[in-house]
DNA sequence: TCAAAGAACTCCTAAAGAGGAGTTGAGGAG
DNA sequence: CTCCTCAACTCCTCTTTAGGAGTTCTTTGA
């Protein structure tokens, strides 16, 4: 005694599982469907609403309603803090021979990303707390994003906290011109004179705020990964946080953790 | 010129998230929300569900909406890895004596765990890409959940892989009365002669999954987080591939990366 | 006193209908 | 051939109306 639109979307589901229906293929028209199911066009929506939060479908206003299409991109992750802290004291020639970014951000050459100066702000209350500094601390703050070239699509969207008072021998920080620290954190920190001693991070998921679904392209239905990153020197105070962003339909992090021998 | 429901869905998210309205209050009826505004019920309830798929509010039948409490829980993940390799060659006794499990996985020592026998099984294409075996290959797989305990809430579900020829030396593998290895996957191994090499973690999010969302009690709009974890030995072969389903309204995963000193 | 029945609330499913808005392709004007 | 307009199709917003189903509290009857 399932209700009709539970019924309706088990369905299509079947036939998408099952293969009757592609990735990219138009389901028949909301109309169409109603009649072949002898049901109204609003119920009809309903089962194709429960399809969407699936994942299974996108809708595509005055186009149809389509078989998504899986697309995922692996982010390798803490692997790379090694390797960016061994770089750090690299000068920039020496990185530029070496460099590598494919491998170790997931970013490609042609990857675009967009920048924006710190800004001067004061530690709200959750970040105070991350921070482990006082409310009220003078800190920079800068958000930036990251498309990602091969699919035109967005892939992240950072927000990186410094507390001020650590790193104001670096002149460059509030000129909006200039990438003042090219490199990574890692090296960032290096040039203010802090050894990184440890990072974590700290992986969720979440429904994204509007603003988030509408910057990142996010389909109704899916949900954003969240990676605070937070690093500490070698005396174990928090150096840096910084927040990652990512599209939940389409990016798998990595984490590798090497064990030592017997 | 927005559209009723996004207005309406907007009013309420600033209510609550100006703290007017606090986790656990009830919202208006829906009735009475129609009425406030001028709109109908079914516009009223599309708010609403923009509302709920953004986590911040609960239906629940026949007793209104409610503002979210919000609760997560930290899984530590990777920095357990070791600590457990090291531990595998300790006897039963020798880890009772030691024997933290709060710290390591997360669990504590009021929390259920339901456990399943090992049933034999065929390798799936994808799982036995995962293995890096031939498709059709015998494996021994089995999937348990965990409740916790204070909360009285599903926390996870995990579905484990191996290879057969790999772990037949252990005789009550298909003896659905005992449990065949206690004290985790690197013990496990052990007992078989395996030492353990490298873990790999891919995290992901997706919509559940409709079987996930009722055996984790997942709120409509909330996806699960999957921990696929892959263990090689040390010569980089893979022994276990294991898959840890979450709900993600709850839980966080916590990854640390030491690094060496200068 | 106590349990069953019921009223009054809640949200949920489903319908039919009207107009709006985005997309596509056919046909005609230049 | 190229550009523009328009018709026809798509999904989207919103209304009104009806009854179903879960929850809570009050009333009623033993």
């Amino acid at each position: 005694m399932a209700k009709a639109y539970e019924r309706i979307a088990d369905e299509l589901r079947q036939s998408i599982r099952a293969g009757e229906l592609k990735p990219g293929d138009r389901l028949p028209s909301e109309t169409k469907l109603a009649e072949d199911h002898r049901r109204s066009v609003p119920t009809i929506r309903d089962a194709l609403r429960l399809l969407q939060d699936e994942g299974l479908i996108e809708k595509q206003h005055g186009r149809g309603n389509f078989v998504r299409k899986p697309r995922t991109r692996v982010l390798r992750t803490n692997l790379r803090h090694q390797w960016e802290k061994d770089r750090a004291r690299e000068t920039e020639a020496e990185r530029q021979q070496t460099g590598a970014t494919e491998h170790d951000t997931g970013l490609g050459v042609n990857d675009l990303v967009f920048y924006a100066a710190y800004r001067e702000i004061k530690a709200s209350e959750e970040i105070a707390k991350a921070l482990g500094v006082p409310e009220g601390t003078p800190l920079l703050e800068r958000t930036y994003r990251t498309r990602y070239a091969a699919e035109n699509a967005p892939f992240n969207l950072v927000t990186s906290y410094l507390v001020r008072s650590l790193v104001e021998s670096n002149p460059d920080l509030l000129d909006e011109t200039k990438e003042p620290w090219p490199g990574g954190t890692q090296n960032q920190l290096y040039t203010v004179g802090i050894e990184v001693g440890r990072v974590e991070e700290l992986v969720s998921a979440r429904p994204p705020t509007p603003e988030e679904a509408e910057e990142l392209e996010l389909p109704p239905g899916t949900s954003v990964l969240v990676l605070r990153k937070t690093t500490f020197d070698v005396n174990d105070r928090v150096v840096d946080v910084s927040d990652v962003t990512l599209p939940g339909d389409r990016t798998e992090m990595l984490f590798t953790t090497p064990l030592e021998r017997w």
